[in-house]
DNA sequence: CAGTGAGCGAGCTTCCGCTTGACTT
């Protein structure tokens, strides 16, 4: 072969072939090839900072097939991504390959086009050395803050805890959200909202509206009716104002994210795994992005399709740029591969992630929608205030046509827009009914995990391809939690004014209900109230823009990586050391009282394995006695009450087939203990005052679960059974789990064909690599 | 899954960004 392409995506490998011809071989290494090793600092801090680089063990093959190909070919043609990141994959490749430079080029494009592939290989170039170094100094730098504050925060809170550049901030937002919400003192007002009848013989035309001002208290408001009882209400004003609204631009990830969360009740992880589906089959662009740039073959596709779809004055080509900080656009927008395709045959979840797509995309490409906004304002002869309608008409739908962004805003049920009848100056109105409502003032929402994915691209923090997985470290570590929240009744004052009596009654409201939004847990506001305190400045929001704007300088040429590492090192590293040194522990201790029995100190902390109360002192000669929190409860609330109650645990409740049942709080949450097997309380189960008659239930439940699991047992071995499980049947002895081969019916398998089936299966890999995954 | 928590001390944990399978048992 005489030309080898080396792109990072298998995929985009495939589509390119196809561009170039028979001369040309185009293969893809899977992103970078090379890394700092995991298990040690790999960083020579003395010597300039110099990085100690190996093969990442899941590249050994392409690295050794990359070779091979190279050596074969005359030419090599670097084709990796257009930013940071692509350049020193090239970088590393031309190392690792051991390419001769002679026969090596380095080649981009920013759009799988034919046009913009074959321009490229006309303009090669060399690789650019100073871009290169600005990616090692952003590597150099992650490194070093990782693993010297993850190391610190082992010794003083507890271990296995992370911090870094990018994580630590993701737990700061929502931390800092929480005590916000804490802070957040609800208020009421009164809104006042009022229908009138447009002629005084028929209810036909009603029209609604709301009151200019809002009253502070329930007095003021019923002040206000009596006034209206006797007043005359007469049009003052009319006003039409035209307004147009724009698409939004076509989605990045970011913005895929956002929507396919509140459009699809997709997660973040969710929405990238049915993107990644998408693209391999060819369905979309690139779904790890942060461009706004559609090619101009898609603009042209784009608008063919609104023609035949809409017709000719629904088209608007635009061309969008990115107002995001540090946005390095390698790649276009994410968008339909072929615009003329606005469904896929696929599954539900991509068939519906796709039309969005489709969707936001032919949008971004059609014309604004015409609107005309009129207000009325209606005088009240008695009263100073105003009541105002506010209509909207579509005058043009446009883009409206086939798509609409959502928003993250709580929608106060205002009145809704409509037409409204034609009215004029001097138009008397008839009072219908005049409802005084008591409202409250919400807090600022919890983040959800699209809300946080926005935020931090606000912040300039992390890359398309780390929203996902960022999100997902924080929850592994347990810094925060995903969760639902019951929502609570709440009273309010309705008052109406009807005829002209004025009634009062309470209603109930149901409010504060949530779902999947992100909590901060006790490990997660202790390591942050840690690094605030000691690391401020490394937690900053605005660190990552500062140290942007450096690596900027580098690629640049105006500034030289490792002196710049060598400026944030020095008193980095002496911060550590001093923490190290002169810091005790940070576990969060608070003494709650004394037990009245014993007449020991019991205190709340965090603990080796999560939040604890602890009765006794740690120094006396007793061992103290321990006991975990229960779900739910938190380190800053709990009171001693709620912790002399989790020292009643384990307690008997019971017996149950003659057997002891006793109930406890273990790693897992509550559960029932029973013949030496544990039944997991649910979470409408308080361990506190559950019974028996409940606790037997659980076990039955869960015994009758099991059953319904079993596909097979034997006589001769109870230790064997055929299981159902997520992935298909299988095999499970004495706690082990064995596939079964595909050509075998797990029904009709004997108690022979089992054994061989367990002693076939190849052994167990070390037991450490699932535990560190988990 | 499993009922731990001091202290002793071994040996472990950890970052961000670029990419997919292999695999879950």
């Amino acid at each position: 072969m005489k030309n080898l392409v080396i792109v990072e995506s298998p995929a985009k490998a495939k589509t390119i072939e196809n561009f170039l011809g028979k001369d040309y071989s185009v293969k893809s290494c899977f992103g970078h090839v090379r890394d700092l090793s995991p298990k040690f600092l790999s960083i020579n801090v003395d010597e300039g900072f110099s990085p100690n680089y190996e093969i990442s063990p899941d590249k050994t093959k392409v690295v050794k097939d990359l070779t091979k190909a190279a050596k074969e070919s005359e030419t090599v043609w670097l084709a990796t991504d257009e930013d940071r990141e692509g350049e020193a994959i090239s970088w590393h490749l031309v190392e690792a390959l051991k390419l001769d430079e002679s026969k090596t080029k380095r080649i981009t494009f920013h759009e799988i086009t034919k046009t913009a592939v074959t321009e490229a290989i006309t303009n090669p170039r060399a690789i650019d050395k100073k871009l290169v170094d600005a990616q090692q100094a952003r590597r150099v730098l992650d490194r070093l803050v990782g693993y010297e504050l993850s190391p610190l925060l082992w010794k003083k809170i507890k271990p296995a805890l992370s911090a870094g550049r990018v994580q630590s901030v993701a737990v700061r937002l929502i931390v800092e959200r929480e005590e916000t919400i804490k802070k957040f003192q609800s208020s009421s007002y009164y809104r006042i909202i009022a229908s009138f009848e447009i002629d005084e013989n028929s209810n036909a035309t009603i029209i609604n509206t709301e009151l200019s001002k809002r009253f502070d208290t329930k007095e003021e408001a019923i002040a206000f009716l009596e006034k209206c009882k006797n007043s005359e209400f007469k049009v003052i004003n009319t006003e039409k104002n035209p307004l147009k609204k724009s698409p939004a631009p076509p989605f990045t990830t970011s913005t895929l994210q956002q929507e396919a969360s509140r459009k699809l009740g997709f997660s973040v992880s969710k929405t990238m795994m049915v993107a990644q589906q998408l693209y391999e089959s060819g369905n979309i662009t690139y779904m790890r992005t942060d461009s706004l740039n559609l090619s101009n073959l898609a603009i042209s596709m784009a608008k063919k399709e609104i023609i035949t779809q809409f017709g000719e004055k629904y088209v608007k080509t635009r061309k969008f740029t990115s107002k995001i900080k540090g946005a390095q656009e390698a790649h276009e927008a994410i968008r339909p591969t072929y615009l003329n395709k606005p469904q896929v045959k696929a599954d539900a979840s991509q068939k519906r992630l796709y039309e969005l797509i489709w969707k936001r995309t032919i949008a971004s490409q059609m014309s604004q929608a015409e609107l005309e906004k009129t207000t009325i304002t209606i005088d009240v002869s008695n009263a100073k205030e105003n009541f105002v309608a506010r209509g909207e008409v579509i005058k043009f739908d446009g883009f409206l046509k086939v798509y609409l962004e959502s928003t993250d805003d709580v929608k106060e049920n205002g009145i809704e827009k409509g037409i409204l009848p034609p009215l004029k100056i001097n138009d008397i109105l008839f009072r219908k009914n005049i409802i005084a409502e008591q409202k409250f003032t919400n807090h600022t929402p919890r983040y959800s995990e699209a809300a946080l994915v926005k935020k931090m691209e606000e912040l300039g923090i992390g890359r398309p391809s780390t929203y996902a997985p960022t999100i997902s470290t924080i929850q592994k570590r347990e810094y925060v939690v995903k969760q639902d929240k019951i929502g609570e009744e709440r009273n309010y004052d309705y008052i109406s004014l009807i005829s002209n009596d004025i009634e009062e009654v309470q209603k109930t409201e149901i409010t504060g209900q949530i779902k999947s939004k992100l909590f901060p847990t006790d490990i997660g506001k202790l390591v942050n109230d840690f690094l605030l305190q000691y690391f401020d400045d490394v937690i900053d929001y605005n660190f990552t823009a500062k140290v942007e704007k450096e690596f900027d300088e580098i690629a640049a040429g105006k500034k030289v990586w490792n002196e710049m590492i060598h400026e944030f090192y020095g008193p980095f590293h002496a911060k550590i050391d001093d923490t190290l040194k002169n810091s005790s522990k940070f576990i969060g201790e608070r003494l709650l009282g004394k037990d009245p029995k014993t007449d020991k100190n019991i205190f709340v902390k965090i603990g080796r394995f999560g939040p604890m109360v602890q009765m006794g002192d740690t120094d006396s000669e007793e061992k103290p006695r321990f006991a975990g929190l229960k779900n739910g409860q938190s380190l800053d609330t709990l009171t001693l009450d709620d912790a002399l109650d989790l020292f009643k645990f384990p307690y008997a409740i019971g017996t149950f087939e003659d057997e002891e049942l006793t109930v406890a709080i273990g790693r897992f949450g509550p559960y029932v203990k029973h013949n030496k097997l544990f039944f997991s309380l649910s979470k409408t189960d308080d361990p506190l005052t559950i019974t028996e008659k409940r606790a037997i239930e659980i076990i039955e439940e869960k015994r009758k679960k099991e059953k319904e699991k079993t596909i097979k047992e034997f006589k001769e071995n109870k230790n064997l059974k055929v299981l159902n499980g997520k992935w298909g049947p299988y095999i499970s002895l004495n706690k082990t789990n064995y596939k079964i081969p595909k050509d075998k019916d797990a029904a009709s398998l004997s108690l022979d064909e089992c054994l061989k089936i367990v002693d076939d299966a190849p052994k167990k890999k070390g037991k450490k690599k699932y535990k560190s995954t988990k």
